[in-house]
DNA sequence: CTGAAAGCGCTAACAG
DNA sequence: CTGTTAGCGCTTTCAG
């Protein structure tokens, strides 16, 4: 690999001035930069970035951490923020915390000293201490894409959670439906509050005192999601509806209705937060909240590189909300109704 | 942060020796160790890692490239690959290349100066013509899992696709069937080429004359799956059963199935590669051949890492094989024969 | 506009 | 066993 120096001498200049060229610095002759230039075609340099993160500390490499890299949601997400990383001549590395705290704050650590900033889509799991958020924030710049710890206070880029539970909710009651459970992901995570919120509120503008027992309150791991819809799916009076309020807790309340032995939508209306599976070809088809990915992604990465690149002016924390669209299918249909 | 320069001053000690210390050199003293261990901790130390590979030349990363992320298989051999690198600790980049050569090409560049080994599922539109290839051999060694381009010379980790895809036609012929259809995707892949000869081997051994009509060769774009096998479902006489040889093929052969308001398996029984949906919960449940993705996660980064750390035997290239296992579900189920 | 020189933080000889 | 030294390849003053 052909460096600097070798350009150097080939050309017949400095090495500082060679560097003027190949960063694109205007105070180098026309004359010159030709001749480096030639050189650079003769010895088909390439920039040695590691040299040059070590000197200038940036890498123009931001980090992204996902909870759970099997769940469909993420991927598309991943496509957004590669996508825009690309256009804006940025190097993306992904990590997979695997819903797991402890992996996550690792994760985090090996970022800080590879990336210019890191977005990230926390694990439900997390306790973020006092100690460890000031530990995090100390490091290279944070915006909270999709999942937002409760207590850090960072930039995020998410959906309107709120509406969009109201929204799906107010689906459902127009299908006629009164008794509508919902099953939440862990309550550590602003999201999942929102969601809930929304949830009541629309029940209380439809007239209807939401009841604690058609609350739901689940982790992210599948069986805890399943043992707490099939115990209270169990008992005497089943919700006639039932909302998920992601991919997660979506498919654990699925496979439990199934296993006990219910159809959807004819025992149970389903609604969920996130695809779950391919849409068209499976049964059934499930009404769902779809969340704008692509803009997600943009949105994120626009943040957090304005965060990196004017560190000047102290910017307000962002929160950015989205507005989410419900797709509605199958599994909410009517009773009764069918294709 | 702290640099070892500062641990020296601190310490009491010249710069070389904390050098030693940081990297378990045994050539120190366990007085001057244990001074610069209290350093490091005091000043809260930590090794600067891109310093570090400047000067070795290493950058303890590997890179994997999938050709689609949002096909489940493919987080899953990510979550097997990470665990991997993590246990021998290295550190893990993944790429997606959205089943596009060009990009994947680009992806490959730059991981040419960011890591030590790659990892390659390559996209099936790849030409890797002469000169493409020799670039890219000329980088850092590559291990290509599970997809292998045809044309390239390469160590390598996979199933057996031949027989993976013999067991596959096996079953359906105990399922009594004997037209028996296959989708595969582009034969510049090493592996559709071979789970393509596993089909007609396995139908020779029957007695079957195979059937070029009965070969859909299809790319990787859903469109194009679509277009084929509704063109070929829609003809007078329908083969009875259907093989897919990867995801992407069956995700699209199973849509058409449906689109022409076909069942699956009462109409025409299904087989394909790899889970295109979670198992347990939508209908159809299909039939699959499920690859063991820990395992060549595991064996890839091991053959990688062989190939990184021992140059200097020039090892003969690795053609590892593994079993697959076949997965009986409802799509291939006889005829006439439900729950 | 160009050259010389320092130094980012680390490792790896090599003396002592 | 420890200190000194010379870079890895690049950017960035600072003189000229």
């Amino acid at each position: 690999m052909a460096t600097q120096n070798d350009l150097a001498k080939y050309a017949g200049v400095s090495a500082g001035t060679v560097s003027n060229v190949v960063s694109g610095s205007t105070r180098v002759s026309e004359k010159t930069r030709r001749k480096v230039e030639e050189a650079i075609q003769a010895l088909n340099y390439q920039p040695n970035l590691i040299a040059r993160s070590l000197k200038t500390q940036r890498t123009h490499t931001l980090g992204l951490v996902v909870p759970d890299i099997t769940i469909p949601f993420f991927p598309r997400l991943i496509r957004a923020v590669e996508a825009a990383c690309r256009e804006r001549g940025y190097f993306l590395v992904v990590l997979d915390s695997q819903e797991n705290h402890e992996l996550e704050l690792d994760m985090l650590a090996l970022l800080r000293q590879r990336v210019d900033g890191i977005l990230l889509a926390t694990s439900g799991d997390g306790d973020w201490t006092e100690a460890v958020s000031s530990q995090i924030l100390s490091g290279p710049p944070i915006v909270c894409v999709d999942r937002v710890p409760g207590k850090l206070n960072v930039d995020s880029v998410c959906v309107d959670d709120r509406r969009a539970a109201e929204m799906s909710v107010s689906h459902l009651l127009s299908m006629g439906h009164r008794e509508i459970a919902i099953v939440t992901g862990p309550l550590t995570l602003k999201n999942e509050q929102e969601r809930l919120r929304g949830y009541q509120h629309a029940l209380q503008m439809a007239g209807i005192r939401p009841k604690n027992s058609l609350v739901w309150n689940a982790g992210f791991q599948e069986n805890e999601v399943e043992a707490i819809c099939q115990r209270n799916l169990l008992r005497s009076q089943r919700p006639s509806a039932l909302l998920a309020t992601n991919g997660v807790t979506g498919l654990g309340a699925l496979k439990s209705i199934y296993a006990i032995g219910l159809s959807v939508p004819n025992d149970i209306a389903f609604v969920t937060f996130d695809e779950i599976a391919p849409d068209t070809v499976f049964k059934p088809q499930i009404t769902s909240v779809i969340q704008p990915t692509h803009e997600i992604g943009f949105r994120a990465v626009e943040l957090l590189l304005q965060r990196i690149l004017k560190k000047e002016q102290d910017l307000p924390r962002s929160r950015i909300r989205l507005d989410a669209t419900l797709v509605v299918r199958e599994s909410s249909r009517r009773y009764g109704i069918s294709d």
